[in-house]
RNA sequence: GGUUUCGUGGCCGAGUGGCUAGGCAGUGGUCUGCAAAACCAUCUACAGCGGUUCGAAUCCGCUCGAAACCUCCA
């Protein structure tokens, strides 16, 4: 299989052809999440996205390296000049260390994305396990002349760096307006210049979280974790960069300044952003306090929320819309998403019972393909989903009688759900509503009475079993050929 | 103010010059003891105005409206 993969660079705003670095290698560094607070909504969209990447490029049989990192330190409350480590004051605040609040909420996180059925990365590092290695960064940094010292803090020298180094290509400002709009913003500075960023921050006396440098006790600047530890174990050029697209500017802008100060080359050939997930159209965030803890989308226990949501059922409404669109949420839209894959799995479960025909009325080597150049195209998930449907109609309509199937396009009908909607997608039938073998034994039995109840025209019987059935969230259906029945979340 | 994007039918959401996106809801039908579910079929669209073109939802301009980033955020 020739590799026809298309990707979109927002470094160069277009679609380009995808060309690993190295022939069947690839190298992925994704931004995660930071570990201060539960994981919600907003976590899920990049998260989702390239697991959908990570699954697809293995698919394609490409050996790549997923590194996605855990932020457990080096962000600021505040403004960079009078901020304190994110981490550390949440941890104040709750009376707890920081790494307490750091292994609390990175198990919340991993149980989030498990839920959703997100593939671990290969390697998932920390911040504070690389200190050394961004120290290192720093004094390369300082040694090329891009960065200066005042007080015990390291500031890249942004200037300087824009005089050998465009800055700003990423996120397409230039020097200039960024200057304009940061002078506001700037009060008592040690910095030359309101544009520069810390990368090694002086730690002030009741600073918690603090590691010994050689300017002093410190922590490291918020954009230099992910220049570390990417070069680390990617290389200093690696092929993808993924995170959210709120990130761009300044997280990213920054990575790429580190890294040709340091390295003097780009990070990454790719530059991948998802879009954000709005609620009435507005964005989530902390500071606007209406964002939705995953948590809570499994219990249902949040105001805006009818009821509970199957974790399935996020991942699906999040691949209804392409990555690098807004996706606006919606109680709706939720249950239309739910009740759409359902058919979608239905059709899976209902193509191991067709029967079988000596030829066939449709081509499903064709759909295949469209499959294929939909996925190709950028991930586009939606147009995926949207030829899986026709696979759909194609199953029900070979059940109804009115398409025939031979033996060769059941089995790669079969091939294609288990490809697509199982392998790339990551779908997977709700685990509960199948229920355990227990239940599955009496549920026969249960079927079983009420079949007799029926053949005997008992109607009441039959109903009354129903029903108190239903009561139970069990919904029993009379089909042609027998009843079946399924847990309702 | 600057940067980047967007405005598609009742709702969600693809599509970037000519060829039915898709899902949900609605409507009609099939199945069924009844009901539900399921399945099949099907209606409604491209913010407004102008321009380019044989042809525009798609390209260009203007108007109106919306969002993100510029400050921690996925």
């Amino acid at each position: 299989m020739s590799l026809d993969l298309h990707i979109y660079n927002t470094l160069s705003r277009q679609k380009e052809v995808f060309t690993p670095l190295l022939p069947s290698h690839v190298g992925m560094y994704v931004c995660g999440p930071t570990v201060y607070g539960e994981p919600h909504l907003g976590h899920a969209r990049p998260s989702i996205t390239f697991d959908i990447v990570f699954r697809y490029l293995q698919h394609l049989g490409l050996k790549v390296r997923y590194v996605r990192n855990i932020t457990d330190a080096g962000h600021l409350v505040d403004d960079a000049d009078e901020g304190e480590d994110k981490i550390a004051k949440k941890a104040r605040l709750e009376q707890l260390e920081p790494m307490e609040v750091v292994q609390f909420y990175t198990i919340k996180y991993h149980k989030a994305v498990e839920a959703l059925n997100c593939l671990p990365p290969s390697i998932e590092p920390r911040a504070t396990g690389h200190i050394i290695e961004q120290i290192e960064m720093v004094k390369t940094i300082l040694n090329n002349g891009y960065a200066y010292e005042v007080n015990g803090s390291v500031y890249l020298d942004v200037n300087k760096y824009n005089e050998d180094f465009p800055y700003g290509k990423l996120s397409g400002r230039n020097l200039e307006d960024t200057l304009e709009n940061t002078r506001a913003l700037e009060g008592q500075s040690e910095k030359k210049s309101p544009v520069d960023f810390a990368i090694w921050k002086k730690a002030s006396p009741e600073h918690l979280m603090r590691w010994p440098s050689p300017w002093g006790d410190g922590f490291p600047g918020w954009h230099l974790e992910c220049s570390a530890m990417s070069s680390k174990y990617l290389g200093d050029t690696f092929d993808i960069h993924g995170g959210g697209m709120d990130l761009v500017f300044p997280h990213h802008e920054a990575e790429i300044a580190q890294s040709n100060a340091c390295n003097k080359c780009d990070p990454a050939k790719y530059w991948m952003h998802n879009n954000m997930i709005t609620i009435n159209g507005q964005k989530m965030g902390k500071s606007l306090g209406n964002f939705i803890n995953l948590e809570e989308f499994f219990s249902g226990s949040h105001d805006l929320l009818e009821r509970a949501y199957n974790p399935m059922t996020v991942r699906f409404f999040i691949l209804q819309a392409h990555y690098r669109s807004p996706l606006d949420f919606s109680n709706d839209a939720l249950q239309s998403a739910e009740k759409g894959m359902s058919k979608l799995l239905n059709a899976t479960t209902t193509l191991q019972i067709l029967k079988v025909s000596a030829e066939s009325t449709v081509d499903i080597k064709v759909l295949e393909e469209k499959c294929y150049k939909a996925m190709n195209d950028d991930f586009n998930t939606p147009i995926l989903i949207a030829h899986l449907f026709e696979a759909v109609r194609i199953v029900n309509s070979a059940k109804a009688g009115d398409e025939q199937l031979k033996k060769e396009d059941i089995q790669q009908l079969n091939q294609l759900f288990d490809t697509f909607v199982f392998n790339i997608l990551g779908l997977q039938e709700y685990q509960d509503s199948k229920g355990n073998d227990l239940t599955k034994d009496v549920m026969n039995i249960i079927l079983q009475l009420r079949g007799n109840a029926k053949a005997n025209k008992d109607w009441t019987s039959a109903d009354l079993i129903r029903d108190e059935l239903k009561k139970l969230n069990i919904e029993v259906r009379d089909g042609s050929d027998g009843s079946s029945w399924e847990v309702k979340n």
